[in-house]
RNA sequence: GGGCAGGUACCCGAGUGGACAAAGGGGGCAGACUGUAAAUCUGCUGCCAUCGGCUUCCAAGGUUCGAAUCCUUGCCUGCCCA
């Protein structure tokens, strides 16, 4: 059993990791929890203000998934005491403080995302508050005994802010300390964090020596990079690919992302044998990965439709079964009965799918508008309609209205 | 507390009395090309309208025929000295 069953393991938990440290410390844990039937401990920490989760965070849930899938138990730390403190990591901007039902809300947003990834039976949900909120004066001048400020200031964006003389809130110290004493409280065995969060991490291991335990395992993993395929994946750089994204925009919007990227996706998102995948044709892998994904976070009939719908739309340039918009044409639109017909701009508007009637106009002219197979260019146009028609409306690429008319 | 430099469209950033709805870049959108991509090329990118008009350059006042540009006050940001 151990040598293939070890070997199985350490491939897929080294899977798109960045850097292990260490990695025969992880071999050697493995080895042990193989052969004394005890899973290990893994834990990874969340921020409570974001709940709102992208791709980029499933990366992380996705190496929580795989340890769970190995027979480890997985802790999903949501950091409400941490998240008061707000990470120095990156920019230094203060956060606030949420309030008890602000953090419990966020909690159960998290739950619902979460488990479309992870088994909700064999994963465990804490609050580092637990053991936070009762610490004393005392307890927090000890944990901060066990580290000092030299080695904060080695840090990058400590040292940054030192050396050109930007403010350093002596509460943002505390930060690394209280996410290494998480790992004290909860005895992990492995910690998993984003290749930002490497320093962190490594509080963590000096901490458990403190206390007497074996450091944790520290297993960075690399920051998605959004749509974009520059920058990390993050809402406000509106690049993310949100978990709670509809069907068919999730399916769009991977379907949309460079070749180079859907591999990244693959790997960092899927199980799939990438040497498989680059046998596929791209567009193919492309289509299954977005299908694969939808069928994740909206079940399977989703991924399925969604599939379909974008076969139609893109594909054969079909009009789709659902457009984003239907307009109801009455008599009450048409001064002229004889000959009912209505501007096209203010035929567009109608759809509530344009901003103005300017951008309307610009669209018209950049030919992007189709009625009914046919490409409309003149801004001035009047649309002639018929009673109990309907008009196929296409604005662009991925805008689609129906107009009835009903007189 | 004192000194200095700033706040311009989604973002960065030019503009320092009229030719400014405001250069340039990024982003976004559209068209071409494709594999629906990416890359590339082209165009568009305040609002309303037929000419033309209207509202913008932190906020509120003021000077002027005319202000993003000058003055006053306020708010905010960054740097420096204490």
């Amino acid at each position: 059993m151990t040598e293939q069953a070890l070997q199985r393991q350490i491939d897929l938990i080294e899977r798109g990791a960045v850097e292990i440290i260490s990695r025969p410390e992880l071999v050697d844990r493995v080895k042990n929890a193989l052969r004394e039937g005890r899973p290990l401990r893994v834990k990874a920490g969340f921020d409570p203000t974001a709940p709102d989760l992208h791709l980029g965070h499933t990366v992380l849930i996705q190496k929580l998934r795989h340890f769970q899938d190995l027979g480890h138990e997985v802790i999903f730390l949501i950091g409400d005491f941490t998240g008061m403190i707000g990470d120095p990591t990156g920019v230094s901007e203060t956060r606030k403080a949420l309030t008890g039902a602000q953090v419990s809300a966020n909690a159960e947003t998290y739950e619902r995302q979460i488990f479309k990834s992870l088994d909700p039976d064999k994963t465990r949900i804490e609050f580092n508050s637990r053991w936070m909120r009762d610490m004393r004066a005392g307890d927090v001048i000890e944990l901060c005994s066990h580290y000092n400020l030299a080695r904060l200031l080695e840090r990058d964006d400590f040292s940054e802010r030192y050396r050109t003389h930007k403010p350093i809130g002596i509460h943002e110290f505390l930060y690394p300390l209280v996410q290494g004493y998480d790992s004290v409280a909860l005895k992990a065995d492995v910690e998993l964090g984003g290749t930002d969060q490497k320093f962190n991490l490594l509080v963590g291991r000096d901490l458990q020596r403190a206390w007497g335990q074996a450091p944790q395992v520290v297993i960075t993993m690399p920051l998605l990079e959004g749509t974009d395929g520059a920058r990390k994946m993050s809402k406000s750089f509106g690049n993310a690919i949100a978990l709670e994204d509809a069907p068919s925009d999730m399916f769009g919007k991977v379907m949309s992302v460079s070749d180079d990227l859907m591999y990244r996706y693959y790997e960092l998102l899927t199980d799939e044998d990438l040497r498989a995948v680059k046998q596929r044709h791209p567009m193919e892998a492309k289509l299954a990965l977005a299908s694969m994904l939808v069928a994740r976070y909206h079940g399977a009939d989703a991924g399925r439709r969604a599939g379909d719908d974008f076969h139609r739309k893109f594909r054969k340039r079909e009009f789709p079964q659902n457009p984003d918009a239907t307009v109801e044409l009455t008599a009450a639109d048409f001064p002229d009965m004889k000959e009912p017909s209505m501007g096209l701009v203010e035929l567009l508007m109608r759809t509530g799918l344009l901003p103005s009637k300017a951008e309307a106009r610009r669209l018209i002219a950049q030919g992007a508008v189709v009625i009914n197979q046919t490409c409309h260019r003149d801004g001035g146009a009047k649309i002639p309609l018929r009673a109990n028609e309907s008009y196929q409306i296409q604005i662009g690429k991925r805008k689609y209205a129906l107009a009835r008319v009903t007189i």
